[in-house]
DNA sequence: GATGAATGAGACTTCATTCAT
DNA sequence: AATGAATGAAGTCTCATTCAT
């Protein structure tokens, strides 16, 4: 369309603009949903005027479906870049926590976004992007769930359950942050959420004499 | 639609039409979401005037306070009536988990709803009576880690946020089924649960021979 | 939709607003066209707040041509029945010139709305309406035109093609008053078009002589 | 598009984007109405960008009024030409009406456009040019009627009521074509065209022996 | 208790126009 | 002479809410 014609020509100056209304959008977004913020917000927020908003993004929900798209690639692409993909699998998987959790500290507006299920009055085509968008990055985090199981350090749970599970529990814990306003360090919640992927909720002690999956009460216990 | 089902009322029966209203503004909520929802859909749902919204509900987020408010007081109370307290622990959980997800199969639509982070244009009042159903119905969920902890049985985590990760792995398995369209049925998704929460993802076998808590990679096994 | 359920029921009360609405519109659409008015224009020459006309109308197109559609049908309904059909034919269509003429003094506004090419934008089956609704009155001034040439009366040419030659008369009938603003009296007018019609341009006399359709120039006239 | 047609250019070929402009303009206004279109329509239809419309014209309205006064000066001036004013007034008459009816199939964009009343919401200055042109157009028609009735040939009728009537068979026909889409020859147009105006609707036969203006029906006349 | 016609503030979106390049 | 990113006034339409019946 506007775009960069001859196949080389100005990158840098592929409107400034859209850039700016993306990060306004960003921030009004996460922090009062869709339906609670006005156009009119995000280009104060940018810095530009209302049409720029429409000369940039063909309509709100447009705007919101290329910040969900975008957001999610440089989701995929960070966490792709961060871990090291020959290390053992263990530490892999560690990592992938970790970083996930400094992505979720630092892009927490973001997450929350797409989160969102707001899509329900979205036209048909603008709803398959951002599902397109989000499966992507469910998908990312399955296949790594599935080389783990491969390699037999996984329990082979449906890995895709397993990437929506992990996803819900990462929102439960922005939704826990957000209410008692006490944000825990990087470290300590990647040991939190590492902690509960990795090895449940059971204790170590109880857990490793029994033999079934139901743990004997602690007063077999003969320490 | 979703009403009275055994002959027992659900929700507080305090007059014939504020209960038709109740169970169409849950229909439409969970369908559609709360911004997507017009009054004049819930009424025509309901089979009343709109008129009788305001009749029985002074405004649309008092409505909407009103289903949550009274939906996790259900929840609680069904919870409660159903778990029979002093069974051993792990029972208890067990028991715990799978009353979860059949409440959670049958009013799925009541929890969608109350997950759903609308509030954010509402009335301070209004708002605060919302976060203080779910923070009741988290509370309760925390209380029984809570439990669990003190009898041994679970790792020291934080219980609230526990109780956060688990409601959060609840809706990621609501919405991985409204993705996939294939809903498991309620003891493939209790034992799914159960699995994940107890015992993590880690493969029985390699874990169980590591001494910490990083289990090491299977070149390692003798076996 | 808001209808006299049961069949019977509030004749009069049904929306006096709906009438109060179209009245305004007719006088606005006609003095300032389809796009130069506002729905507020209309409102307040209603005397109804801008939500009425959506709440009576779903789209400024769709009260446009309820407009347009109704007015056709109330033309029909005149002409019909000021027309006594029995007449020979010479009155019939003397009198279908002059309750026209009496039609369009009086209703100028509508038949210039619904002569105004305005459909261009909208949805198309709201362009079908509207120009159904004009078929139909063409229809109507080409079936009296047809009856004319069975009974011997009219030349044969193209009825239909007659009737939109004679809204194209009366077009530029009215748009000639607008420009030179001294409207001419009902009889008047009805003289000049019902003469134009029936005789042609030609002077009688020169045409009187010749054979042919085509007159011979004046040198063959032996006065 | 529609462009210089035999080599002569119709249209002052005052700059190169100029002219681009004014052909694009012509296709669109006709195709889809003033209000319909869009300044970014005629540009990329153009091949020119924005910017240049409004190096060349004013103002959307200018260029329109650039647009149908142009044009009805190329009418008037082909007219003139193809029209040689010394045949006896019959035939003048009728090569009137051919060139006539030939122009409008070849400018029927242009005809459209000026017979398009749009001027509204124009600033005066506009709607005085635009209507200037269609008068002296008009005007144009009606000198010709008037030598017609001079020489005796044409019945005494306003002149200038009688070439908007006129022009309203014209665009009564062009609606015709549009609404059927079977397009009429130019011959047969003409003779169709021609034989109203000429002759009246009157079938010659009866017209004949009556003496007044209301021929009696065929049956019973006596004498 | 119940109704539904009426309201009007406010949202999204359009598009003619400008101006630095 | 030409461009196109940016603008912002103004329009259509939505929908929670009211109130006379």
């Amino acid at each position: 369309m506007t775009a960069t014609r001859d196949g080389k020509a100005p990158l840098a100056p592929r409107s400034r603009s859209r850039q700016k209304i993306l990060d306004a959008a960003l921030g009004a977004f996460s922090r009062r949903g869709f339906h609670e913020t006005r156009m009119e917000d995000i280009a104060a927020l940018a810095g530009v005027a209302k049409g720029t908003l429409y000369y940039n993004f063909p309509s709100k929900a447009d705007l919101f479906a290329a910040l969900v798209c975008e957001g999610m690639e440089m989701f995929i692409t960070v966490l792709d870049r961060e871990i090291v993909s020959d290390l053992p699998f263990p530490e892999h998987f560690r990592r992938l926590v970790g970083v996930h959790v400094e992505l979720l500290l630092r892009w927490r507006d973001l997450f929350v976004t797409a989160s969102n299920p707001v899509t329900h009055g979205f036209a048909p085509d603008i709803v398959e992007r951002v599902e397109a968008a989000r499966d992507r990055y469910v998908g990312y985090v399955a296949g790594i769930i599935r080389k783990g199981q491969e390699t037999g350090y996984l329990r082979p749970l449906d890995p895709d359950l397993l990437a929506s599970e992990i996803l819900g529990i990462i929102d439960g814990i922005l939704r826990h942050q957000s209410r008692t306003r006490t944000p825990h360090s990087r470290d300590a919640l990647t040991s939190e959420v590492h902690a509960l992927l990795v090895h449940g909720l059971l204790a170590p002690r109880p857990a490793r004499d029994g033999a079934g999956a139901e743990p004997k009460p602690p007063r077999g216990d003969p320490g």
